[in-house]
DNA sequence: CTATTCACCTGGGTGC
DNA sequence: TGCACCCAGGTGAATA
């Protein structure tokens, strides 16, 4: 369940559904899972019992559990969904799913956490937590509450394979001028840019393409030819756009994309452009086109978003 | 260095 | 019903 407002959801969930309770075994099937995990899967399974999880925090797409060990420093288990992982909280009873890969079980007896995904492009890990790289001074209240939901701040750190993401639209560390001066100083198509984790995270495909009807350019243009306001005006239409989907629960056009409970949100029926070739642009009538970029596809409005007559 | 492409997977939909 | 082919919310290792 990829873009932000999806790995949001989930992280909501397990705020609620797993923060505060105490690991008592693990079990994960396979090399695959845990393919980022320096000890592999049967070392993972050993360094999690008996922690305590004490937030459930994200960063872009990134997501992790703040694991208290016994006699260790707090690492952080960081589960990343890919293309099609989901976290589901279930009675350990439950039918086990076809693309089950690990499981985490709780000392109070209750419901079991399952990392589920078909295209094992997901993985979990366990990690060191550093200082945020991205931390900013921060202004008036000391608000530290946990959880690390927008505009929390990351109190315990940021895992080692996170320290390269650079902070969400939505988060405080969000530094958006500097956003901004990186993305004016590259003669780049914009939408590489936006989909560049390392510049802005949390945006994928489809908020990419929405982001980009809305502030009406063209992903292939250049962003070194936008103006810095206008650049500023794609970031907010991104930030606006993925604060809309995640207020519908996020994204999803089929089962692979549901909460911890298994429900699917319903922001998909307010695309305006992903997803709606040969629909007429909901701004002018002009039918959406899809067009390749990246190995993949963009969906825009000829109209509304004139295409670069130079290719970027 | 930076910029692009490609490999990593499974399954659903479509057209012959 | 079968099968080949295209498509999918991502990432980072390997290339140019």
């Amino acid at each position: 369940m990829p873009e932000l407002p999806e790995v949001e959801v989930v992280r909501r969930g397990l705020a609620q559904h797993v923060v505060g309770r105490r690991v008592v075994a693990a079990d994960l099937s396979g090399q695959r899972v845990a393919r980022r995990h320096d000890g592999g899967p049967v070392d993972l399974a050993t360094r999690v019992r008996q922690s305590e999880v004490l937030a459930a925090d994200r960063r872009g797409k990134y997501l992790w559990l703040v694991l208290d060990a016994p006699d260790d420093d707090p690492h952080a288990l960081v589960m990343h969904l890919g293309m099609s992982g989901q976290l589901l909280v279930e009675p350990a009873d439950a039918p086990r799913e076809k693309h089950l890969h690990a499981t985490l079980d709780f000392d109070d007896d209750g419901p079991q956490l399952r990392f589920v995904d078909q295209r094992t492009f997901g993985g979990l890990a366990l990690t060191p937590l550093l200082p945020d790289p991205h931390q900013r001074a921060h202004h008036g209240d000391a608000d530290h509450g946990h959880g690390g939901g927008p505009g929390r701040g990351h109190v315990h750190g940021i895992p080692e394979p996170v320290a390269h993401i650079a902070p969400d639209p939505l988060e405080d560390a969000f530094d958006r001028p500097r956003v901004i001066r990186t993305m004016k100083s590259k003669n780049v198509a914009v939408k590489r840019l936006l989909l560049d984790q390392g510049v802005v995270s949390g945006i994928g495909n489809i908020y990419a393409d929405e982001a980009l009807w809305r502030a009406g350019v063209h992903g292939r243009r250049p962003a070194s030819a936008l103006t810095r306001p206008a650049i500023g005006r794609l970031l907010d239409h991104a930030a606006e756009v993925m604060r809309e989907a995640l207020a519908q629960g996020g994204t999803s056009f089929d089962a692979l994309y549901v909460n911890v409970n298994g429900a699917s949100g319903y922001f998909d029926r307010s695309l305006d452009a992903y997803g709606q070739t040969g629909r007429p642009c909901a701004r002018c009538g002009s039918a959406i086109r899809r067009e390749e970029f990246m190995n993949r596809s963009s969906h825009f409005c000829p109209r509304c978003q004139t295409v670069p007559r130079v290719r970027a």
